[in-house]
Formats: C-alpha cells, structure tokens, sequence
DNA sequence: TATTGTTATACTCTATAACTATA
DNA sequence: TATAGTTATAGAGTATAACAATA
C-alpha cells in the first residue's frame, strides 16, 4: 500500500528505440493507420518529455496534476479525477506523494468537511514553473518535427480526434 | 508468473469520459499543447478500438503482435520486440497467451535451436482478420474525424513525430 | 563470450469494491 | 441514501537481472 510514496529513477525505456534491426520488419497494413502512428507519436513524445523532466528530478505523470490544480486552486480530488479522467482512488497515491514532497497543499473546507481543497505550496509552484520550462522546451521540439505551417492544422486534428465516441 | 494468461475482460475504462463536470475546468497552457493533445488523442483512439476489439473476444495489444508475425512468418521473439520496442522478456507471457489460445505456433529452428520460428495457426489467421475488421472500422471512425482533406498530411506528421530523438 | 528465450522480481498506472466520515 | 476520500486488492504492461541452452 502506498506504493505511490517510493519514487523510482528508472521506469524509463532506454532500450525502447534500439538498433533499428538488421533486416527491416514489415508492418503491413498497420503502416499507413492513423491508430498506429498515433500511438508512435505519442509514445515518442512522452519519452522526451520524460527524459527532460527526469534531468530536473520530476516525474512527467505529475505534471498534469500539478498544473490542474495550479490552474484550478481549491479543486477537490474527484473534480481532479474527473478532469483527468481517473478514477479518484487512483488520485489517492499521486496526492499523497505530491503532498509528502510539499508541493500541495490539502485543507478541509467548513462548508463540506468531506472534500479537501487542493493548492500548490510555494514549493509546488516552483516544481510547476520548472516542469513548465520543461514543457516548453519539449513543445519547441515537436513544433520543430510539425512544421509551422502544420501546427494549428494538427492541432486541430488532435482535438477532434480526442472527442470520438 | 504467467500471468499473461489469465484474460480479463474488465480492462476497460469506463469511467473515463464520465459526466464532463458542472463547472469546467480550466486547462490553462495544456490546452494549446501538442504533447498534452497528442496524449488525449491517442487515448480516445485506443478506447475505441478497445471496445471494438473486445466485442469480438479479442484483446487489442495482441493486435500488433499478431499483425507482426502475420507479416514477417518465421520472425523470432527477440527480432518482434525490437519491432514492437519492447524488451523479450515482457514478449514472453503475451506469446505464452497467443500460444496457449492456438492463435501462434513457435517452432525451433535446425539452424540456431536457440531461437524459435513465429508463425500464425490458422485460427490466428481467422483471429488477425477479424481484428483487421475491427481495425478496418476504427480507422473509418477515426477518418471522419480527421476529415478527408486533412488525412495525408495528418499522418506524415504523426511520422515524424515518432521519429524523434 | 555472446545471444535467445525464460524466470524471478519489481514498479507504474489504473480499476473496482468495500469502508469511514460526513452530508 | 449519497458523496468525498481511503484502503485493500487486483491486473495489464513493462523493465532489469540472473539463468540455461546454444552458438
């Protein structure tokens, strides 16, 4: 229990894109499909922005966590869950951790003493504003793989795409 | 140990997009980024594909894999995680599964007896076609949400997205 | 010595269900 | 009864390290 508290260095995938292999594979079909390359590219992405946030000591997966709650101050856990769509036992391990390091805050409310308000410490925005330059740095990246001419057109794309049944 | 085998059927995240909350939340600079977008996307995408795939019994991680081997007849494990970029040991509970449920047939070769020779039964076969189908339809869900127009250039950029270091 | 595949082990992320305390 | 959060538990997916068999 508690499994979130202990933090690990190594959840990294640094064998993940070896020597691309001698005698290229085929991949059919799954070539030209959007599911595939979508998860190619996210995978991708997700492993540079961990890579930079892991030189600055920080885990990617609180960084949406750390700036929902730095954009959303007082936010319960469930209201958290849901924007994150997560349950919100899930959430339990990640604010324990986040709160153990000082960088949130939970304080009850007088009105509805069952939820807590959740707010970054000093501390927490510090962590915030260095994952921030993280993200930056990282988005400078990708936009350099876009194109300019791409971006806005691809965004676009992603949000429709995030909206499917 | 081996826990590959036991098939759950619960995987599911039903709860993801539950109720989109009273209030809304705000992203704040999440909202324009392409790596936070990219991840949203790819999770839509897996959800549906998800819930295609387990409507014909299947389970959609093994899709690539079965697509892999069908593909490249005869590749050995370690060649197939290359591919798929995952280190052999985590192949060997997903190829003990695909074994177990007669989908694939490993097979020892003459040559090199330590590596063994993955090919598709034809109840792989039949299981492969009827994820291609599956396939096959999210990739239509997925296009209408690209729109046609968009699709080309779309996928070029999830390619080089996934190209990066 | 190096490589293929397996095993033992561990860790992340996520979920459901049952629980406590409030409402 | 219903909701907010916690705890217990479980499972999928992945990794590293040590190992046996083979090269």
């Amino acid at each position: 229990m508690v499994q979130g508290k202990k933090r690990t260095q190594r959840t990294t995938r640094r064998s993940r894109l070896k020597h691309a292999g001698d005698t290229p594979i085929s991949l059919g079909p799954l070539a030209g499909w959007v599911g595939f390359r979508l998860r190619m590219a996210q995978e991708a992405s997700f492993e540079a922005f961990s890579r930079l946030s892991r030189e600055i000591g920080e885990n990617p997966g609180r960084f949406a966590t750390l700036t929902l709650i730095g954009q959303n101050p007082g936010i319960s856990q469930s209201r958290l869950g849901q924007a994150a769509g997560r349950d919100k036992s899930s959430l339990t391990p990640v604010l324990d951790d986040l709160v153990e390091r000082g960088l949130v805050a939970r304080s009850r409310t007088d009105s509805d003493r069952r939820t807590y308000r959740l707010t970054l410490t000093a501390a927490g925005v510090k962590a915030l504003a260095r994952l921030m330059d993280c993200a930056r740095r990282h988005e400078r990246n990708l936009d350099r793989a876009i194109g300019p001419r791409d971006r806005a057109r691809f965004l676009a794309v992603l949000k429709r795409l995030a909206a499917i049944g």
